[in-house]
DNA sequence: GGCCACGCTAAGCGCCCGCTCACCGTCGGC
DNA sequence: GCCGACGGTGAGCGGGCGCTTAGCGTGGCC
């Protein structure tokens, strides 16, 4: 993370992949008006306008909105899949590797709140060939929480009947934080991370 | 429930408390076409057309669009609370009332999946004052939830650092099932509603 | 200094949206 | 047998949508 910026809302967002500048300004603001209202309430002059152009210079930058919400969605599952991954490879107990997982995942979807919210619940605007591509990588999500629930088991150190299942559970708690998160609520993202992570230790018997 | 209607994807839709027939066959077309692609996404034409009707007949029984939306928000946000609160005021022990009222909160959000999918992800296209209406229903619903688990608290049979945010959780995990569930899948609601309420039970300490 | 490439704008095209309106068939009451 | 009420239709209005195109200003290169 060599740049940040500090939005409004109190959210850093990088987005150093996007270049060039005018690119990156389109892409931030089409984040914001899908996480408000949604893919496909939000028009291309609103974009546009909160990006201070004209509705044309959109479709210099990006063919059309639907790359933008492809974009947005692959660069935020790369981040989240990035965040997983780190957690799960660190050293440590299965449940210490657990407890991060859950607490960084929790942490990115309410301090990224805007972001994860278009990638966890603007999926289906996308076509076919786009949505495969992002399923793809939520199999990974999956098999990294997977991977540490069963090391947890063979390790002696979790109790727990149904492996699928709760994975599904787990990223389903972590995933819904994105719906209900907001920056006026009585939590910050540090504390909800904190939460759920030990309750989702309660979850595979190693509370 | 004194009548009920099997569609293609094996739901019940009973919707019993709209009339007349044509007013009901448009909220059921609206339900299925808004869980499908969304509020925004749905022309007035698509409703219509799934209802075998011409595009002039939405009007006769529905002002607006979104007059349809909120009729569909309000009656399903009623039955949610009234599973809550059946599960709620039975009798039992705190942990018993718990595991039933995640239970059927599961078994609702998965097997009505459709109308569980609208209630819960398409309250931002209402307007303020029936998004405000819809809003106090959802603070009774945590207030069951809450409830349950304060007597538990009180009772000794769990243990809960934080209530408000256990609650929380627990109201997530539940509804975020309306966001994967399908009936492809390899799980009934049944199976669901039974893991989750096991996984909540060991969330407050009682499992 | 001339010039072209590039980033951007103003204007607008074709389409489809939510919604309306003039009209029509049917059916119960007298 | 007539008639009004009512649920429904066909056509279409005004407007906003995603996206295109012709042209303009500017900055780097010879």
């Amino acid at each position: 993370m060599s740049t940040a910026e500090e939005t409004a809302g109190g959210e850093v967002e990088p987005w150093d992949e996007v270049t060039p500048d005018a690119a990156r300004r389109l892409l931030v603001a089409a984040v914001e008006a899908f996480a408000e209202r949604g893919y496909h309430a939000t028009t291309t002059r609103d974009i546009a306008g909160r990006a201070g152009m004209s509705p044309a210079a959109l479709y210099i930058h990006y063919k059309t909105k639907e790359e933008l919400l492809h974009r947005i969605s692959r660069i935020g599952h790369d981040k989240a899949l990035d965040i997983l991954r780190t957690a799960a490879r660190r050293e440590g107990s299965a449940a210490e590797r657990l407890a991060d997982a859950v607490g960084s995942f929790v942490r990115w979807h309410a301090g990224r709140r805007t972001t994860a919210r278009v990638v966890q619940y603007e999926l289906d605007a996308l076509g076919p060939e786009a949505r495969a591509e992002i399923v793809a990588l939520r199999r990974q999500v999956d098999a990294e929480v997977r991977g540490i629930i069963e090391d947890g088991v063979a390790s002696g150190e979790f109790d727990v009947p149904d492996v699928q299942g709760t994975t599904l559970a787990v990223l389903s708690l972590c995933i819904d934080v994105a719906r209900w998160f907001t920056v006026n609520g009585p939590r910050t993202p540090e504390e909800v991370g904190a939460l759920y992570a030990g309750l989702v230790l309660r979850m595979v018997g190693a509370g």
